[in-house]
DNA sequence: ATAATAGTTCGTTTGAAACCGAACCAAATA
DNA sequence: TATTTGGTTCGGTTTCAAACGAACTATTAT
C-alpha cells in the first residue's frame, strides 16, 4: 500500500467519523486501523501516525475498546497490545440505528396521546408520521435479518 | 391538554433532539410546536415557553425554517408571524438517513481497493460490509417507497 | 410625533468537549 | 537495583457551539 494512500484516507475517515458523532482522533484511528490488519498496531505506531499526544490516543483507544469496535491481541512475553479493528460489530450498530425509528416513533405517540384535538388535520398527520417509524421500526430488522440468511 | 403534560413532554423531545444533534434550544421549540397546532404560535409565546433569549429564539427558529422543518403564516394587518411545524419533510430526512448507507458504503470501497491484501480476511470481512451498506443503501428506498405507495 | 410591538443583529459570556504535556505506574530488562 | 518501555491518569489549556443581553430596525398603533 503507498503511504500517501493511506494518509489521505485515514484524513477521509476522519471526517466521516467526525461528521457521524465521533470525536476526530477517535476517527483518525479508525481509519487508521482500517488500512491495517488483523496482526493489528502497537500503541506507538498509532501515536505516531495520528499524531496526537499518547493521552488522547489512550482515552479514544479505550473508548472504542469498550465499544467493542477496537480489540487486541497479546503475545506472552511481549508487553505491547496489538490493536486491530473488530468489524463484526458494525452490522449490530446499524442495528441500533434502526432504533432511532422506533424511538421517534414513540415520542409522537406520546404527542398524540396529550393532545385533545385527534380530528384536527395536524394530528392526524402526527399519527402518519408516527406509523411511517413504526413501520420503518419494523422493516430494518426484517431486510437485516434477511441479509444475514443470505450471508450464514 | 393539561398544561404538565405539555411542560414535560417538551422536555422530552427536547433531550431527543439534543440526541440526535439538534441545539437544546432548538429540539425544545420543536417540541412546542409538536404540542401546538396548524394555528400555529407567536415568537413572543414560543420566546416565553421554552424560557430563552430572544436572540436564541430567534436563531434556533431561524435555522428550522431553513431547513424547512418550520413555517409560518402571516395575517394581514397584523404583524405577528405564527409559526408551526411542517411535517412533511420528515420523511424526506428519513431518506437523507439513509444516505449514510451508501456513504459508509462507498468508504470502504475505498479502503479495499488501496489495500493490496484482498484475499486476507480482514480485507474480506471490508468487503462484507461494504456489502452490507451498499445492499441497505438500495432497500432503504424500497422499503420508504412500498410505504408511500401504500399510503397515497 | 410617540410609543409600543415583532423580531434581528452584534459583541460577549458560558460551558462542555477535545486535546495536551507531564507526572505517574507497573511490568520487563539489564 | 536501576532503567526502559507501554500505557494511564491528572490538571490545565484551547476551541467552539450555544446562549445571552442590549442595542437596533421596522412596522403598526396611539
Amino acid at each position: 500500500m503507498n503511504e500517501k494512500a493511506r494518509v489521505d484516507y485515514v484524513e477521509k475517515v476522519g471526517v466521516f467519523f467526525e461528521q457521524n458523532g465521533y470525536p476526530p482522533v477517535a476517527g483518525r484511528l479508525i481509519g487508521y486501523l482500517m488500512t491495517s490488519n488483523e496482526k493489528g498496531r502497537t500503541f506507538y505506531e498509532i501515536h505516531q501516525f495520528v499524531n496526537a499526544s499518547k493521552s488522547s490516543v489512550s482515552n479514544a483507544l479505550n473508548k472504542l475498546v469498550e465499544k467493542g469496535l477496537v480489540k487486541y491481541l497479546t503475545i506472552s512475553g511481549d508487553r505491547k497490545r496489538y490493536f486491530f479493528l473488530d468489524l463484526k460489530p458494525w452490522i449490530g450498530q446499524t442495528k441500533e440505528r434502526a432504533e432511532f425509528f422506533s424511538s421517534f416513533s414513540s415520542l409522537i405517540n406520546d404527542c398524540v396521546s396529550i393532545r385533545d384535538d385527534k380530528q384536527s388535520e395536524f394530528t392526524q398527520d402526527l399519527m402518519k408520521l408516527e406509523a411511517f417509524h413504526k413501520y420503518l421500526a419494523a422493516e430494518m430488522p426484517k431486510i437485516i435479518d434477511k441479509w444475514e440468511k443470505m450471508h450464514s
